[in-house]
DNA sequence: TTGGTTTATTGCAATATTACGATTAATAAC
DNA sequence: GTTATTAATCGTAATATTGCAATAAACCAA
């Protein structure tokens, strides 16, 4: 069907999944570490920087802006994009939450 | 198109795109929480558990087979699935190493 | 004002994902 | 052997995602 039931799940693992459903993407991850490398830099350059046409681009930066990853602040015609750090920050510490049980045993 | 273009990213960008892909649904979110709970289980009590028929939850659980994060233990008609502890701490890396950058500014 | 730059949006095509019923295969229980 | 249990797979339908060309919108520079 491609809808996923949303509902028979709590808000935390909703919550979780949109995360890392963000992250599931190579052309995302690409914009994530380029813009921890540089700090800010417009849609432009990341249309140079990973070669996916202008829309394609402008379309991942829309879902990782809606989730509240991304910032954008409107500089004339330009937009310069930049991590949330707040955001950041959570996400960091939902994954580190979820990974940090130690299993015991298996089977 | 639906088709990611996988070729023109880095294979750390691609596979760390894959392992959050695995994670970017509550159902697997779901079954990696209970399975951090009872350790192992089989899927019928998945499907139990949450509540979703049985060949969708067949589904979800060879997805987090194929990455490496479950493993599944045949015994007899049932198979007894855990969670690989050395995938399990290799993916724990992966996000503590994206997510430990400190961001300097901003726009 | 005119033309150039930059980004968002729209529309579309192709592929992927999610979900489930039905079936199959394999073992267990009797 | 027959029947029940369990899980994988197949087929199918509905929806989502990815990607791009074309366009629109907004601003800047001359």
């Amino acid at each position: 069907m491609g809808l996923t039931k949303s509902e028979i799940f709590t808000t935390q693992q909703n919550r979780i999944a949109a995360i890392a459903k963000v992250l599931g993407h190579p052309a995302r991850i690409a914009i994530l570490q380029h813009l921890l490398k540089v700090q800010s830099c417009i849609c432009g350059d990341l249309v140079d920087e990973i070669g996916l046409a202008q829309a394609t681009i402008s379309q991942h930066l829309r879902e990782m802006k809606n989730i509240g990853l991304l910032k954008g602040d409107i500089d004339g015609t330009k937009v310069c994009y930049c991590i949330d750090e707040v955001m950041f920050k959570e996400m960091g510490g939902i994954f580190t939450e979820l990974f940090q049980a130690d299993l015991k045993g298996c089977c």
